[in-house]
Formats: structure tokens, C-alpha cells, sequence
RNA sequence: CGCGGAGUGGAGCAGUUGGUAGCUCGUCGGGCUCAUAACCCGAAGGUCGUUGGUUCAAGUCCAGCCUCCGCAACCA
């Protein structure tokens, strides 16, 4: 049916995941999204490579690991082990799952990092920063806590230290070129936008590509003081996995790259479409064809997060529902462009309409009712009427109509399209009501035919929906007994085999019965809430600041002010500015709360501020000092005290 | 004036190059009985954020304004 992409190559990756901790569902989208399109892809006949997997150096890891007691190889192996199950469990079908720590990927990492350190395009130079002596740490001024160390409380100092960068801005021109000549290499458009008026064309500053402050990574071989930084570790997982080198790629290489797409969220859009580009530049390799940035799952309004409490994971997830009910909310839910939510009642919407209702019991009433009047033998379609032709059609359409989404990455209307065919089916059977036809003994080569017709129609729907859930297609292939089915039997209506003999049905999707679900989600959120705890608590312990002398808390000037007048700085969405009598003249300080409190409501309040910290100017706004605030998770409350005490007071 | 996107019946969304406003869910009414109280039909419900403009004609183009959101900046 599709003459020319048989056997044609096909590589499609999703961003390979950070290994910090397991996954939420919000998370798992990218890899059932891109798995459809794959399963897609390779039933039309492409020769798909599909690759996932993990991301697995840096910093934090190596901090996760020591709070928890392990090396880092053990953390990352377990948690690459929880997200390579998670990918398993929601059934996707990727050909090869690459891990950063994989001895062939540092390799390769070591010698691209080489090759173009040779050529010229990273050169060693130094970055200027605060340092922390004791936690051999750079920070940049807006990390820092009360201008001290964020690890450790201490004193840092303006210094310098060697890294190695990256010549972005010598790519910049031809980078810029590429992407206004290539209008779908960025996708959706309005990121392509962002990409370009945000970052390329203000110009690129060189990227630091190399640090000294960790240890878990892959090593700079002729340098070993450093290690290679995320970028070019993370980003080539795409080429070295298919036996990229420097030296000479192989044939998988050869075959596969420059890559069809590459799936990732939009927040890291400007990575594969500026530094990966970049990358692939300097060593001389085509760019992938296409990035696609998806939007985001949130739950409800909000974000997923566990201090918000409303963490759902995909596992959990498909032990209430069954693993095809989750990727069916996943691919119908999203939208294309904007980010999509979850709650349980769409879920329970969704499944009991979509899957249980219309799909799920049009297989059952058909199949029931072919047993019923034929002994579950299917007929030879010999009484055609008009309003079959219409059914035909629809079939034809439908296809189209996948393709056509598929294609631009709408999977939500390519999945409504397939449901709508099972709607289609539906009113057929409203239209020829077959149990009229039944009850008239010389209509029945016509009630045969009807029922053959959406048999065939049923066929259809297994196989078009198989994309996107493989064991319900099988499931339906398999009740209405016809082996494997094709796509390029989707070719002409009728392939379907008359004489075919059909056992009993069995319910596709039970239908959910929502009270029941919610009890069901209680108990699970209790379990996995008490798993959880012991991990949590070993963080709390974990932040508290290292053990310091009266004399160092001493160095801080914290003083007692009132709210003189609160607004809002223009341009910002986080700072409010604050005129304070502080006893002393009055003074401005900046403060990036606007999005806990509003202006009008912290005027006449007493605070406590940081007297004695540089001045800084935030926004084009002077700031004389810190404004203090007690912070839990995601919450932050301004701290006040009594009003009886003068302005200007000393805390001590 | 940093860049970009969005505001469409109760909810969630479609609306290509301007020409009678659609879909899904929900609500109400009707039909059917093969089926998982499922299925089919019909109805109610929108001055398409707001104000102007272009046009024979604008949700669809232009300008201003309001409100959300993303990116950037920034969180002393």
C-alpha cells in the first residue's frame, strides 16, 4: 500500500531519561508517543529504529547515590532498571536502549570530545565564577544563599577555573541558515521562534562543555582533571549507540543516521535544535531531519511533583486500568501543541466511553450476534446495498486520515479517527438493524452480509488502532479468529475470510465503575506513600548546611523593618519591591516572591531582612538586601514578627 | 515597548488559503433491543475575550486594549 517505504529506513528516538528517580506518567508520555508512531511506522513497512534510555551522569546523581549510601553506578543502575520496566510495562516496542555509562558510549564520547578539541572547536579557557573552596564548587552570583556557598554556608571567592568550550558562535551563522531553510526541522513552529529570536540571533555564547567540581562522568582522556559536561555526553547518545566514531561509523550508522525525528518535551527544545545541531556541525555529520518538542501532562492545573502529592506513575497506573487503557489516554488525551492534563475522572470518561462503550462493545454485539444468527460461521458477503459502500468508504477514509495525523504528529485526532470508524460501525448497525433481518428467513443472505461488513470494518479498527494499542488489536484479531492481519490488507474491503468460524466473545474493556477505582487509588497512594517516606526523610537530613561558628553567623547584619509600600517590579513575574523603614533612612530591597503574596497584603508587615548584603540591581531595581522567608517544598511564607518591635532591632 | 502562543455553547477541544460555527463528554427528549443499563436519532445551549478598521462578506485579515500561558530575564 505503501510502495516506497518498505524496507526504507526509519529512526525515531525519545530523549533519553535522567536517572535522578522514577518517572511519573507525566513523564512516561514521550516514550508511548514516540512508540506509536514507531509501531506505526514499521507496520507501513519502514525498517524502524526505535531508541529510548538513560541519562545517567552528573552531579546530582553522585549526590542522590552518597545520600542514600551507594556508589553511583549502583543508584543509576537501579533507577535505569525502574525506568527501562516502566518502559516495559507500558508495552513499547523500542529496538535499543542506550545508557550514558555504556563503556561503547564513553568511548565514543572521549573521542568526539578529542576530535574536536584537535579541530579546534573546543579550546580550553576558564570559568569565572564564586568559588567555594571546601565544596570545590563555582556558583554564579544567582545561586548563591545570602552570598554564601548554597552547599555549605561558607564564604566564596570571586575565581577562576579551566574548562573546556564549545565555539557555538562560530556555528551560529550556518545553524541560523539551517533552520530558515529547513522550516520543519523545528516543530512545532512557534518553538522554532523562540529558538530563533530568543537565542540564535541575539548570539550564541561559547558552551562549557567540561567540569572539574564532579567526578561521576566520562573523563576528559587527555585532560583528567575534567569531565565531559552533559551536553556532548548526553546529546550523542543518538549517534553513538548506532556505532558512530570518528575513526570510521559502521554500517548501522551508515544506515540509520541523520536520524527522522527526535521526540523530546519542549523544555529541552533548545538543547537538540542549538547545541546538538552544533555538535553535528563541527564533526561534519548530517542534522536529524526533525525535533518535535511535545507539550507537557499535568495533572489537573498543576504539575506533577510529590510534595504536591498528585504523583501518578505509569506502572501503577496500568495495574488499575490495563496497559492499553493507559496509552490510550495518553495518545487521545494530549493535545499537540498545548500541555494536556490528567485527572481520574477523565480517565474514567475516556475509558468507559471510548473503550468500553463504543469500541469494546461493538467487537462483543457483533461477534454475539453473528453466533447467534449464523452459529458464529461468517457469511459470504452476497447482498450488497448502497449503505455499504458508505461503510467502505469510511474504512478507506479512516486510513487516510491516520496517516495524514500520524504524519504531523496530531496522535490525539489520529487515534479519534480510528474510534470514530467503530462509531461508524455502530449507526451501521442501526441502520440495517439486523434483528429485523433475522427474524425474515429469506433475508438472511443479507443479515450475512451486514455482519461480514463489519467484521471486515472490525478488522480495520484492529489493525489501524494496533499503533497505538498493540494487545487490544491482538485481542480483537484474535476473537474474530483471523490470525495476523496486514496493513497492506487494509488495501481492498473484503479480504476478510468468509467461512471463518467464531467462539464465543469476551469483553474488551470492562467497564469501570468509578467508586470502586477511587477506593482502589486510595490504597495505592497509601502504599507507595509509606515506600517513599524513608527516602524523603534521608533528603531532609541531607539539606542541612554543614556545621558552622558563631563567628560566621555573626558576619550576617539581620535587622527588624517595617513595609513602608510593596509593588510589583514591571518586567518581572517573580519580584515585588519593597521600601522598608529599616530604622536607618529607609531602604529598597527586591524580593522574588510575587507569586506567593500580592503587594497590597505585605504592606505594614514587620520582616526581617539581611542589612549588610552587597547591593545588587535586579530588573534595572536597586535591591539593598534579602528579605527572609521560611520555605517548605513548594510553599514559602514571608517571615513577620511582632510589631512591638522598634525598626532597625538587631537580631542576635 | 524582549520573543512567541492562546482566549469558541456547562467541561475539554477542531475550525486549512475569509462565504451558512463543528467534535467529544455532560444535560434533556425520542427510538431500538443484537450488545458491557451498552447503541442510534433529535433538542436545548455560543453576539467565537474586548473595541475599532478593511471587505459585498471575518472566529478566520489589520490595529489598540484586557486576561491567561510558554520561552528569555530574574528569584540576594
Amino acid at each position: 500500500m505503501c510502495k516506497d517505504c518498505k524496507g526504507k529506513p526509519y529512526y525515531i528516538s525519545t530523549a533519553i531519561a535522567y536517572t535522578s528517580r522514577k518517572p511519573h506518567i507525566g513523564n512516561s508520555y514521550e516514550i508511548v508517543l514516540t512508540d506509536a508512531i514507531a509501531r506505526y511506522k514499521r507496520m507501513l513497512g519502514y525498517d524502524v529504529y526505535f531508541q529510548t534510555g538513560t541519562d545517567e551522569h552528573g552531579q546530582k546523581i553522585e549526590m542522590y547515590a552518597q545520600s542514600e549510601g551507594c556508589t553511583p553506578k549502583e543508584y543509576v543502575d537501579r533507577v535505569a532498571g525502574e525506568i527501562r520496566d516502566i518502559c516495559d510495562v507500558l508495552n513499547t516496542s523500542y529496538d535499543y536502549f542506550i545508557r550514558t555509562t555504556d563503556a561503547d558510549h564513553e568511548r565514543v564520547v572521549q573521542k568526539i570530545f578529542k576530535k574536536l578539541y584537535e579541530q579546534g572547536d573546543i579550546y580550553k579557557g576558564s570559568y569565572e565564577g564564586l568559588y567555594c573552596t571546601p565544596c570545590e564548587s563555582f556558583w554564579t552570583e544567582s545561586q548563591l544563599v545570602d552570598g554564601k556557598c548554597p552547599d555549605c554556608g561558607r564564604e566564596v571567592k570571586a575565581a577562576k577555573e579551566e574548562a573546556y568550550f564549545l565555539k557555538l558562535s562560530k556555528y551560529q551563522k550556518q545553524l541560523e541558515e539551517y533552520i530558515e531553510s529547513h522550516p520543519d526541522f523545528i516543530y512545532p513552529e512557534s518553538r522554532k521562534k523562540e529558538m530563533l529570536n530568543n537565542f540564535i540571533k541575539p548570539g550564541l555564547q561559547d558552551l562549557c562543555v567540561s567540569r572539574t567540581s564532579f567526578k561521576w562522568g566520562v573523563p576528559v582522556d587527555f585532560d583528567d582533571k575534567h569531565v565531559v559536561y552533559v551536553w556532548i555526553d548526553a546529546l550523542s547518545n543518538y549517534i553513538t549507540s548506532l556505532g558512530y566514531d570518528p575513526d570510521g561509523s559502521g554500517e548501522k550508522y551508515k544506515k540509520f543516521w541523520p536520524a527522522d525525528v527526535h521526540i523530546i518535551g519542549k523544555d529541552i527544545v533548545r538543547f537538540h535544535t542549538i547545541y546538538w545541531p552544533i555538535m553535528l556541525m563541527a564533526l561534519g555529520e548530517p542534522l536529524p531531519k526533525q525535533v518535535y518538542g511535545h507539550p507537557w501532562l499535568l495533572f489537573g492545573e498543576d504539575k506533577m511533583s510529590k510534595s504536591r502529592g498528585n504523583v501518578i506513575y505509569a506502572d501503577e497506573l496500568v495495574k488499575l486500568i490495563g496497559v492499553d487503557a493507559v496509552r490510550y489516554y495518553l495518545l487521545s488525551e494530549m493535545p499537540f501543541a498545548s500541555d494536556g492534563s490528567i485527572t481520574y475522572e477523565t480517565i474514567i470518561e475516556r475509558f468507559n466511553s471510548d473503550l468500553a462503550n463504543t469500541l469494546g462493545n461493538l467487537v462483543n454485539r457483533t461477534i454475539a450476534m453473528n453466533n447467534k444468527y449464523f452459529g458464529g460461521v461468517v457469511q459470504e458477503p452476497c447482498a450488497k446495498e448502497e449503505l455499504d459502500s458508505e461503510l467502505e468508504q469510511f474504512c478507506y477514509d479512516t486510513i487516510k486520515k491516520v496517516d495524514d495525523c500520524i504524519n504531523s504528529f496530531h496522535i490525539s485526532d489520529a487515534v479519534e479517527a480510528v474510534m470514530n470508524l467503530a462509531k461508524r460501525c455502530n449507526k451501521y448497525i442501526d441502520e440495517t438493524t439486523p434483528w429485523v433481518l433475522a427474524k425474515d428467513e429469506s433475508l438472511k443472505p443479507r443479515l450475512g452480509t451486514v455482519l461480514y461488513n463489519l467484521l471486515e470494518a472490525i478488522r480495520y479498527i484492529a489493525v489501524l488502532i494496533a499503533p497505538f494499542m498493540p494487545d487490544t488489536a491482538k485481542n480483537i484479531l484474535s476473537q474474530i479468529n483471523c490470525g495476523e492481519a496486514s496493513y497492506d490488507s487494509l488495501e481492498k474491503f473484503g479480504a476478510y475470510a468468509a467461512g471463518t468460524k467464531l467462539e464465543n466473545p469476551t469483553p474488551l474493556f470492562v467497564r469501570i465503575d468509578p467508586d470502586k477505582l477511587y477506593k482502589e487509588i486510595e490504597d495505592m497512594q497509601k502504599k507507595s506513600a509509606e515506600a517513599e517516606k524513608s527516602i524523603e526523610e534521608v533528603e531532609e537530613l541531607e539539606s542541612i548546611a554543614p556545621e558552622i561558628s558563631i563567628d560566621d553567623f555573626s558576619k550576617s547584619d539581620i535587622r527588624v523593618g517595617k513595609v513602608l509600600a510593596c509593588e510589583k517590579v514591571k518586567k518581572s513575574k517573580k519580584l515585588l519591591k519593597f521600601s522598608i523603614d529599616d530604622g536607618m533612612g529607609g531602604r529598597t530591597i527586591v524580593s522574588g516572591i510575587a507569586q506567593y503574596y500580592s503587594p497590597e497584603e505585605l504592606v505594614g508587615k514587620k520582616v526581617l531582612f539581611v542589612a549588610n548584603l552587597k547591593p545588587v540591581k535586579l530588573c534595572g531595581v536597586e535591591s539593598q538586601g534579602m528579605i527572609l522567608s521560611a520555605e517548605k517544598g513548594d510553599s514559602l511564607t514571608l517571615i513577620t514578627v511582632d510589631d512591638k518591635i522598634e525598626n532597625g532591632s538587631k537580631i542576635v
